[in-house]
DNA sequence: GTTTTTTAATTGGCCTGACCAAAATACAAT
DNA sequence: ATTGTATTTTGGTCAGGCCAATTAAAAAAC
C-alpha cells in the first residue's frame, strides 16, 4: 500500500501571495515602491478585487505590505520582518502583551535566582559579580547609551539564570529576553530616564547579586520577586501617564 | 511640541484575527474544532463575508485554521504548527532533563495559579471545578487507564493556566506539558501506582482547586507550590529506589 | 440485506458591482 | 499667499450570486 499525501487544490489568493513574495524577495520589487491600485492590479492578475484583497492582507500580516486608505499599497523593508518563534510575533504584533510577558518573567526570574543562589559555582557567581560591576559602571557613565544599558542589564539577568544550572530555565529566559529587548525595550527603556526609579533598579540589582553570591535562596527569591514586581508597576505608571496626558 | 505616535484605523478583519487567535491560544477553542460556516459567522460577527474570508486567510497563512471545501474550517494543533521548540528535542534526547522541566513547571505553575485565583471568570472557576470532578471521577474508577488519568491531570492544569490570562504563560505551559506527557509521562506515572502518593497528590489537587475557586491567590500559590515539589520530590525517590535497588 | 450508484444539500472559492470614507489634489475665495 | 472648499483617487466594506468540490442521504442494483 502506498501512501498518498492529500493534496489541496492551491486557492489563487495563495499564488497571489507566492508571486508578489518572490518578486519582493527577488528585488524586482523594491521597498517603497508601490503597488498599482487593487482595481487594476486586479485586472492585471485577471482575478477580481476581494480575492486579491486577500493575497495582499496575507502579506500585510507577514510584514511585507503596508496598506493605507487612499496612499496605496507599498513594500515594506524586508529586514524588519523575520523571527519564527510563535511568541515574538505575538507580542510584536500586540504590544499589550509585554504585560504578560513580565509576569512569565518573574515567575522565572524568581526561580532563577533561587536556584542560583543554591547551585551556583565560585566561578558562576564570580561572573555574576562581573556583570554587575560592569553594570554598575555603565550606570555611573555619562556617556553610555540607553541600548549598551539594556545590553548588560539583560546580560546580569542571564548571567543568573544559567547559574540555576536549568538547562529549561535558561532556554525559556533567553528567548524571553529576546522578546523583550527587541521591539519593546523601548517601554523598558523609558523607566531608566527617571532617576527615581532607576536608582532603585540599581539597588535591586545590587540586591539580588548580593543574595546569590552570598548562597542565600529564600534571599535572592524575594529580591528577584520585588525587583520584577516594581518594573512591572512602573511600566504600568509609565503606560497610564502617557495615555492620560 | 508633543510627540503623536501616527495611527492606523484598526481594520475589521485585523480585529477578527486577533478574536480567534485568542480564542485558539487560550483554548476557547480547541484544535480540531470546526468554526461555523463562513456565512453564518459572518452575520454572527455582524460583517460581510469577504471581510470574514480575509481574516480567515490570515489564520490559515498562519498555521492556525485549515478549510476545505465542504468541510468547513477547523482549528490546527497549535503544537503541530511551530514544530521548532528544541527544548522537545533537547528533553528526548536527554531523559535526566525530566527535573529541569518539572522545575520550570513548578514556576509556572505558582504563577498560573496566583493568577488563575485573582482573575478567573466565573465560567473559568466552573470550567476548572469540572476538569477537577472529572479528574476525581478517574481516580475512583478502578477501570481507567493510567494514560487517561495523566491526559485529564494535564488538562486540568492546563484549565488553570487558562484562568490566568496570561498568553504568554499559557503558551509556555502547553508546551511544557506536552514536553512531559510524550516519552516522559512513563516516569511520572510510576508515582500513581504507589497508594500513599497518589492519595496526597489527590488532596493536593483539591487543594489547589478550592483555592482558585475561592479567589485566594497565595493560598493557590502555595498549594501549587507544595503539589510540585512532591511530585518533584517523588519522583527524585522513585529514581533513587530503581536507581540502587 | 448489503452494496453501489444517483441525487441533493452543504460549504468554501470566486466573481461582479456598488457605496463609503479617508486623504491628496485642484480649485475657489478671502 | 493663505485659507477653505470641491473633486478625485483609492483602500475598506458590503451585498448577493454562481460554481465546484465533497459529503450525506436516497435510490437503485445486486
Amino acid at each position: 500500500m502506498v501512501e498518498f499525501t492529500a493534496i489541496k487544490p492551491t486557492r489563487i489568493s495563495d499564488s497571489v501571495v507566492e508571486q508578489i513574495e518572490e518578486m519582493i524577495l527577488t528585488g524586482a520589487l523594491r521597498p517603497g515602491e508601490k503597488l498599482p491600485p487593487e482595481r487594476e492590479l486586479a485586472e492585471q492578475l485577471g482575478i477580481s478585487r476581494p480575492t486579491l484583497r486577500e493575497a495582499i492582507v496575507i502579506l500585510e500580516s507577514k510584514g511585507l505590505l503596508e496598506s493605507r486608505r487612499r496612499g496605496g499599497t507599498v513594500v515594506l523593508d524586508i529586514s524588519e520582518a523575520g523571527i519564527s518563534d510563535p511568541l515574538f510575533e505575538l507580542v510584536r504584533s500586540r504590544p499589550g502583551l509585554v504585560f504578560h510577558v513580565l509576569e512569565l518573567r518573574e515567575a522565572l526570574e524568581i526561580s532563577s535566582a533561587y536556584y542560583a543562589a543554591s547551585r551556583a559555582t565560585p566561578e558562576e557567581r564570580e561572573a555574576i559579580a562581573a556583570k554587575h560591576r560592569e553594570l554598575e559602571a555603565v550606570y555611573e557613565d555619562p556617556e553610555a547609551d540607553i541600548e549598551t544599558e539594556a545590553r548588560i542589564d539583560t546580560e546580569f539577568h542571564l548571567s543568573i539564570a544559567e547559574a540555576s544550572h536549568n538547562l529549561a530555565l535558561i532556554h525559556v529566559m533567553r528567548g524571553l529576553m529576546e522578546v523583550l529587548q527587541s521591539g519593546v525595550a523601548f517601554n523598558l527603556d523609558k523607566l531608566r530616564e527617571e532617576p527615581e526609579k532607576h536608582d532603585r533598579i540599581k539597588s535591586q540589582h545590587a540586591e539580588i547579586c548580593e543574595a546569590v553570591i552570598a548562597g542565600d535562596p529564600e534571599r535572592a527569591r524575594n529580591a528577584a520577586g520585588r525587583h520584577l514586581s516594581f518594573v512591572q508597576d512602573s511600566l504600568v505608571d509609565y503606560t497610564e501617564s502617557r495615555r492620560t496626558g
